[in-house]
DNA sequence: CTCACATATTCGAAGTTTCGAATATACTAG
DNA sequence: CTAGTATATTCGAAACTTCGAATATGTGAG
């Protein structure tokens, strides 16, 4: 695969790469909303907030526009939404090993380990 | 969406926000491979293939098992593969509209402009 | 035990990311 | 024009990432 790709993927990482900003892809899921409203529904500082929209917006994660007063945004591509469900399904499929190790760890006879090799 | 999911689905991000881990994710889709063959691979220093590789494992991404003298890694969940290729599809979609953009800026009238609005 | 090899860790320098505070810009209403 | 609201940018400090050099650890052979 090309560097240019790798670096491209690696871009898009970066942006995702901070769980506010992940909120915000959430929220925006449902469809475009204002910086006000994203503000308003994280919860966090505005100057903060704009800076978290600068990076995924260099990173062309979403997409903005003015109206009047407002800016709006929205998801670019909904590429991105599939990603973050892959990563819900797999999330919960960490989540179940971590309850099996647990369960042998309390168990007195581990049948299979999970263990790395350190 | 619970923070520890964010968390999570930002830190997996993150162990990916990286060429050089790019590289070693698309190298083991093929099935595992000892350190030293990546490090071969990747053409880079011992010292930096390890570290990257001690990201991914800290991030839950890669599986290591040692046999004798050395230490074979594999994907932890094919899901991660999946986002891989989705984000392949993604780039060749940006790519396209980057071409497309292009044309319009040497065409004389073009129709519909992607500008951002600053 | 000792040696050699494969891999991992520690360290310090350079670069990047994150935050809030302060400031700047863009737009609308009047 | 002025004033007000919404959003973006700049700045500096603290925290984190990345790299190579040096060093440490784990394993097998002898």
């Amino acid at each position: 695969m090309s560097d240019a790709l790798r670096q491209f993927k690696s871009e898009i990482f970066q942006g995702l790469a901070n769980p506010t900003r992940i909120a915000i892809v959430e929220l925006l899921r449902e469809g475009e909303l204002s910086a006000g409203e994203l503000i308003e529904k994280l919860g966090i500082e505005q100057a903060n907030a704009s800076q978290h929209l600068a990076v995924l917006r260099a990173k062309q994660i979403v997409l903005s526009r003015r109206a009047g007063n407002q800016v709006y945004y929205s998801i670019r591509d909904h590429a991105l939404i599939e990603v973050l469900d892959i990563l819900r399904r797999y999330f919960y499929g960490q989540l179940s090993s971590a309850v099996n190790m647990l369960q042998e760890v309390a168990g007195e006879k581990p049948k299979s380990r999970l263990r790395t090799h350190r």
